[in-house]
DNA sequence: CAAATTCTTGTAAATTTTTTACAAAGTGGA
DNA sequence: TCCACTTTGTAAAAAATTTACAAGAATTTG
């Protein structure tokens, strides 16, 4: 397993550290990178605080002493290059962007992967195996993350549809049963049709999975909540990094689905290749 | 900025090195990984060499002393991480499953990113920004990521359209002009359907930007070739970690052609939002 | 509101770890 | 074999980290 973000550990308990630790940490954050170079000296000076404290923050934050965490936050960084500095200027060559907007993608891939509640994700992989209709809900962006969800379920030989018109979302919802299953996937989580189609679902009884920041409206009304919270680095756009975070959760709902289908499914998909094979070009 | 790749520093200049100190070499080559929670002694021993030995090693192979060595050695550690057993298990646990799949799909990320064609990354953008019309075309599970992309491409204001209809897309094709861009998006770049409106495109002078393996028909047919080679660590699944690499170069592009318009655009996108405002659910 | 308790922080000392200085051992050429 | 030079290890010095403890702040309780 690759390291863990250190960096967001350290965010996470900023609020349970004491006023001088706390210092240590924002100096961390505001510059990881120079950190790697500095011996505890330079930092407690800069921190203004003593070198016993930046210890004690170090261990604070899970490591076992000084060397431990820069060698934790030197692995990341080294992952992540441009961590904490990935806002692109219009001075960026192609490079720089290029490189910016990956490792911003990663950055948060891994950051969605520390903070996913496994619970829940077992819990849907578990309803979705014994779902009878798997349905797919998203408006906007999140409706092409709908359709590529469907697609994948569809190979998977599971009953599945997706509907990114609200008036189609309502007729189907309506006509679902209790061992159905909706997943509605919203960046948002507020958006107000695709709340009205989950209460429909629920309605007829039927398992809502939501994808959707956590403490969203989406989130909280969905009956198993797969949430997302990945800040985006390039604000003013389309959403781009939860996006690929969605889709990666769903990427780990099919394949734990597909590894409880087993052998059995893996014939089928076979098949399934082989029938595409003749729409392909062989030189 | 450091050496790339430090193993390679080492292998290079075990010629020239003294026998202790190539010693040590072959002690870190056999195992990189172990050196990094080791102390001077530690190794010293293990070498089977003096402690002042490793230190005199670390310098010679360019490194400041042996902790920078250590941060050194580390750091090529997290960013290039061994491409090894993601391989999911029928045993493995919710746990285990989620992380291979973020880390299989992050492991892909950065492959792409450091294979990057930046030369024609930038052309594609130069031609995008100058384009009348964008068209996205795509079959399977490339009919989400051309989904996706259109929706993307549409907010920045570019006058685009998706088709993963062949009909539709031939019809299309046939009405472009040359000041018009199509992205062609395949994982397995070998689509006949997809071929076949390439050429009409080109046959209309129009550009055709591939978003396809290297060396596949759909990147030798196009106009400027974006190769992507994402090793799939699930196989017999439809691509997972290919369509997440596809969609992360549209994402450079998306921003690159964004960069390029500037301030303008960027009003645009505030009346977008606000525009969207209207459809949430406000507690 | 003051006394008592607990929690936080820094000083100084101890320990660990790395680096340097130097001397011993080895190597090769005359 | 002897001399000059290189290589390597020992031991001491220096540097860096960690611990122990006490002073001071904050908070609770009578």
């Amino acid at each position: 397993m690759k390291p863990a973000q250190l960096t967001q550990v350290i965010v996470d308990k900023i609020p349970s550290m004491r006023k001088s630790e706390a210092k240590v940490a924002n100096l961390v954050l505001q510059n990881p990178l120079a950190m790697v170079e500095k011996r505890i000296v330079d930092i407690a000076e800069d921190a203004d605080v003593s070198e016993p404290t930046v210890v004690r923050f170090c261990r604070a934050i899970g490591c076992k002493g000084f060397q431990d965490f820069k060698l934790s936050l030197a692995q990341q960084l080294a992952a992540s290059p441009s961590f904490g500095q990935i806002a692109v200027k219009d001075s960026d060559s192609t490079k720089e962007l290029s490189q910016k907007v990956f490792d911003s993608t990663v950055d948060s891939l891994l950051k969605v992967r520390d903070n996913l509640n496994l619970k829940n994700i077992d819990k849907a992989i578990r309803k979705l195996n014994e779902a009878g209709r798997v349905e797919f809900y998203g408006f906007g962006a999140s409706a092409a993350v709908a359709a590529d969800a469907q697609h994948k379920f569809f190979r998977l030989r599971i009953n599945s549809v997706c509907y990114s018109d609200p008036h189609l979302q309502n007729m189907s919802a309506s006509s679902l049963g209790k061992e159905d299953v909706v997943i509605a996937i919203s960046q948002s989580g507020r958006t107000q049709a695709l709340l009205d189609s989950i209460k429909l679902v629920q309605k007829q009884r039927g398992t809502v999975i939501g994808i959707a920041p956590s403490f969203s409206p989406v989130a909280k009304q969905s009956d198993i909540a797969l949430e997302i919270d990945a800040e985006e680095e390039f604000q003013i756009f389309t959403p781009l990094s939860s996006r690929i975070a969605q889709l990666t959760i769903i990427d780990t709902l099919t394949i734990g689905v597909a590894q409880k289908k087993g052998d059995d499914l893996r014939d089928h998909l076979k098949r399934l290749q082989t029938g595409l094979k003749s729409l392909r070009c062989n030189h």
